[in-house]
RNA sequence: GCGAAAGUAGCUCAUUUGGUAGAGCACGACCUUGCCAAGGUCGGGGUGGCCGGUUCGAGCCCGGUCUUUCGCUCCA
């Protein structure tokens, strides 16, 4: 079970975030939008950085996965295929003494079964079909009424005190073109997954794919959630990475097997702590899964799902085949037949996945320094892959044509990746600014450089130093970021 | 959605019983300096989350609302 812990590195965490500008609160000067956030300057590189990182793992170092970019709009029909329709459609009531909340029909069907029990089938079987027929008009108001008419109480508090009906659909809805129309209605999508489904034949054909092959996708999915909280772990509008990997049936305990493997080698291969995380098996599972597991880190709320690992059977592709009446099937040449591929998806929350970095960075550093006395400092231990700013170049003071050569490094520097050059205040204070958004490398530009053509190089992690030469600055970050 | 707490400068926080707002750090300019948050001078920045009420007068009291955190609940 998740663990929760009382103390305040969450806020600590949302506080830094802001100030530095990695993450702001959507529409701040307007009070904000619950559970919504923008990207700063630094914080929106760092998401590039941790999606380009996922990409480049999917897509360039497996020679059978390759990319595509669907529309958040989608044809109405294909929720319908996924089940998304149906699963968020159900009228929701609470019971305010208890909190317990129940879908409007069980609660109903749970009476007319104590009244079959009691011998009065005549009136259950009444019930259920005016709770039908409400239900089929979405007449809350009379549904409420048949609550309070048949005095159905909370199975915990005992009590009638409900309140008013209300339908939690979890997908937002909006209307193509001009006139609102039913008709019109479409959805944001609230999963990037069935993007991949429908284009499978075309990117199969396309790319000339063979089974075992893989498609992956980043993008915004949209999910009206009831509660979204814990800064940016749920919002209302994420972004995911999936790849959805199309194999022949009956191997799939051994596709999810290696992609499970695979993806937690993904989290290690960024130097994160393994006792941080921890597999969770699915026991119950969703209505399209065979098997399902969830990667979780220990977040300063607990441990908590960042990944997804499902094996998704044959659940999609036959479903959209129904409602689509298009074929989607594979011809396997090896055995010369027909099928519809089993698929094993992956699916991270990239939002997590770049709260997980900061949550795992952040530290609050004690620093003993010589004079005896102690100094903090906040330092983000990115790692070098993905940090906003790989390079920070200091020239020690503004004169004596320091800045010049700094100058000069920086431009032979920033067509490799991001610098970042200041020649203002004390070094130290320049050093720990750069700790706090998590450059890895800094290097000063000294007296000694215009003597010898060496520099200092300062490491973000050890606060160790050392001097090397001016012309293997460029090498040794390349080294460390590749 | 329920309960608790919070919201004052970019950040962290003061302003003890109601009398028209301060500090440290941060930010900008200049001077001295030069390898782990240096010193000095000057400067910019707040209709106290928002709306309303009580009062001669509200950052402070009352009501509402928004946002956030924490605990429940929910998470196809």
């Amino acid at each position: 079970m998740s663990k929760t812990t009382s103390d305040n590195t969450l806020p600590a965490i949302i506080s830094h975030a802001k100030e530095y500008g990695f993450v702001f609160p959507s529409s701040e000067i307007y009070d904000g939008l619950s559970a919504v956030y923008d990207y700063g300057p630094y914080g929106s590189q760092l998401k590039k950085n941790i999606r380009d990182y996922w990409w480049n793992s999917m897509t360039q170092l497996n020679e059978n996965i390759v990319g595509i970019d669907a529309a958040i709009f989608m044809h109405p029909t294909t929720w319908k295929a996924s089940g998304h329709v149906d699963s968020f459609s159900d009228p929701l009531i609470d019971n305010k003494d208890s909190k317990k909340r129940y879908r409007v029909d069980h609660l109903i069907e749970g009476h007319a079964d104590k009244l079959v029990e009691a011998g009065d089938k005549e009136a259950a079987d009444k019930l259920i079909a005016s709770m039908e027929a409400l239900l089929a008009n979405d007449d809350f108001t009379g549904l409420k009424k048949i609550i309070e008419d048949n005095k159905i109480f909370c199975s915990v508090s005992g009590t009638g005190n409900w309140t008013e009906i209300r339908q939690f659909n979890l997908m937002f809805s909006t209307e193509l073109g001009s006139v609102a129309e039913d008709a019109n209605t479409i959805y944001l999508r609230p999963e990037t997954a069935q993007g991949i489904f429908v284009n499978f034949l075309n990117v199969q054909k396309s790319a000339r794919m063979k089974i075992p092959f893989g498609i992956a996708q980043t993008g915004k999915a949209f999910r009206n959630e009831i509660v979204a909280r814990q800064f940016i772990f749920r919002m209302r509008e994420f972004e995911q990475m999936e790849m959805q990997f199309f194999i022949k049936p009956g191997t799939q305990k051994e596709w999810y097997a290696h992609w499970k493997e695979e993806r937690m080698k993904w989290h290690l291969s960024l130097g994160i702590d393994a006792a941080k995380y921890r597999f969770h098996d699915h026991i119950k599972l969703a209505h399209y899964a065979d098997a399902a597991v969830d990667i979780e880190y220990e977040f300063p709320f607990g441990f908590k799902e960042v990944e997804g690992i499902h094996s998704r059977t044959d659940f999609d592709l036959t479903r959209h085949q129904e409602f689509s009446k298009k074929k989607l099937q594979y011809f396997d040449t090896e055995i010369n037949q027909h099928y519809v591929p089993y698929v094993i998806e992956t699916s991270i929350g990239l939002d997590r996945m770049f709260l997980l970095i900061l949550a795992n960075s952040y530290e609050e550093e004690t620093i003993n320094k010589e004079d005896g006395t102690t100094d903090l400092r906040v330092v983000l231990h990115l790692p070098a892959k993905i940090a906003p700013n790989k390079l920070a170049i200091l020239p020690l003071t503004k004169k004596d044509g320091l800045p010049e050569l700094a100058k000069e490094l920086m431009e032979d520097c920033k067509k490799s990746f991001h610098c970042f050059y200041e020649e203002k205040d004390a070094i130290g204070k320049r050093y720990r600014r750069q700790d706090a958004i998590g450059t890895p490398f800094c290097v000063t530009i000294d007296h000694q450089t215009k003597e010898d053509g060496t520099v200092t190089i300062r490491y973000r992690d050890s606060m160790l130093q050392e001097r090397i030469a001016l012309n293997k600055v460029k090498e040794l970050v390349l080294a460390h970021i590749n």
